[in-house]
DNA sequence: GGGCCCGCAGGG
DNA sequence: CCCTGCGGGCCC
């Protein structure tokens, strides 16, 4: 017998997951490479076989010297005495050895100081302002990056704990990192909340100066990030994705954070959050513009999802020339 | 595992 | 300066 809470969470994910589905989110599922000269040639020979559902598989044999990104398998993620990186492998004993070679690049800095972008540089080093609305030049649809602060420093999201970066003409950017509950994820389009209504200071008698914290009050379109991403449903402005590791979908990275591109806002409300005290939150759907790199999906714990990837035996999306050319920004 | 408390980016 | 915020390291 489920609980009221459980009920309610059961009902939101429902509706949130058919409001998702009517979208239409088959047509964005299906990535065709760009023909280029080189390239247009049907592979007769897979010479590659595709690793892992992720995006940011190296494109080693680009004479064109046009590499961009690189899987540095045999990097030793951990330090020299398997330092632990960070709290999502708290008590976890991981292989990285043998585990890691599938799928994750190199990891650049394991310390929260001095966090340093995909080319060594830091924070204040960054080559671009992350206050521009679109991708980010030379900066891949499916990179990927330990910590929310080398996605900063790459100024794909700036905030190092904020889930939305907002802007004048909409948010430049949001990060899915699992903090509601009833938030549905399908991937190609998934629902959001806004941010505030929370208790960060605690009381005068027993401060807490938190970073995050329960849902105390009602949030309102008057809080920054949730007008920004209201004016984003408005002005059609594109936001950069980023998902991390805590989102409780099977388009989630395992670890870390990866970029998936730019989606529009396509709707704003308010509604009763999933919260004891019922207050209310804002909520947002997203939708993943058209034309860019096919998501990786993973298999989730104890759930019993249909194997990894949609294209296991459809051989059209296998080549790994995924060139980011999506939707332009600013429009 | 959970609690604490910090730095940092960005806006007012 | 102040405030906020879906991190993360450290200690227990």
């Amino acid at each position: 017998m489920p609980t009221p809470y459980e009920k309610a969470r059961d009902d939101n994910i429902k509706r949130n997951r058919e409001t998702l589905l009517a979208l239409g989110l088959d047509e964005l599922k299906t990535y065709i490479p760009p023909k280029t000269a080189k390239k247009d040639v049907a592979p007769t020979a897979k010479s590659r076989k595709r690793k892992s559902p992720s995006l940011q598989d190296s494109k080693e044999e680009d004479e064109s010297g046009a590499k961009v990104l690189r899987t540095h398998a045999t990097q030793d993620i951990t330090n020299a005495s398997g330092v632990r990186r960070s709290a999502r492998n708290a008590g976890k004993t991981v292989d990285y050895k043998s585990e890691v070679i599938k799928t994750l690049p190199e990891v650049i800095s394991t310390a929260a100081k001095n966090a340093q972008n995909s080319e060594g540089k830091k924070t204040s080093e960054r080559r671009h302002t992350p206050k521009q609305y679109g991708h980010i030049p030379d900066v891949e649809v499916g990179h990927w990056w330990p910590t929310r602060e080398a996605c900063s420093a790459d100024s794909v999201h700036a905030p190092w704990v904020a889930g939305i970066a907002p802007g004048k003409d909409g948010a430049y950017s949001v990060c899915l990192s699992g903090g509601y509950e009833d938030d549905v994820d399908e991937g190609y389009a998934f629902t959001y909340t806004g941010s505030g209504g929370r208790d960060l200071k605690g009381t005068k008698i027993a401060p807490k100066n938190l970073r995050t914290a329960p849902q105390s009050s009602d949030q309102t379109f008057d809080n920054n990030f949730n007008r920004a991403l209201k004016v984003s449903a408005d002005t059609n402005k594109p936001v950069r994705v980023v998902r991390g590791f805590k989102n409780r979908s099977e388009y989630g990275p395992e670890e870390g954070y990866r970029y998936d591109g730019l989606y529009q806002v396509i709707n704003a409300w308010t509604e009763r959050g999933l919260n004891p005290g019922g207050y209310l939150v804002c909520k947002y759907t997203f939708r993943r513009l058209p034309n860019q790199p096919l998501i990786p999906t993973r298999v989730l714990d104890g759930s019993p999802l249909a194997s990894e990837g949609s294209s296991e035996g459809e051989d059209e999306n296998d080549d790994e020339d995924q060139d980011r050319d999506a939707a332009s920004s600013e429009g």
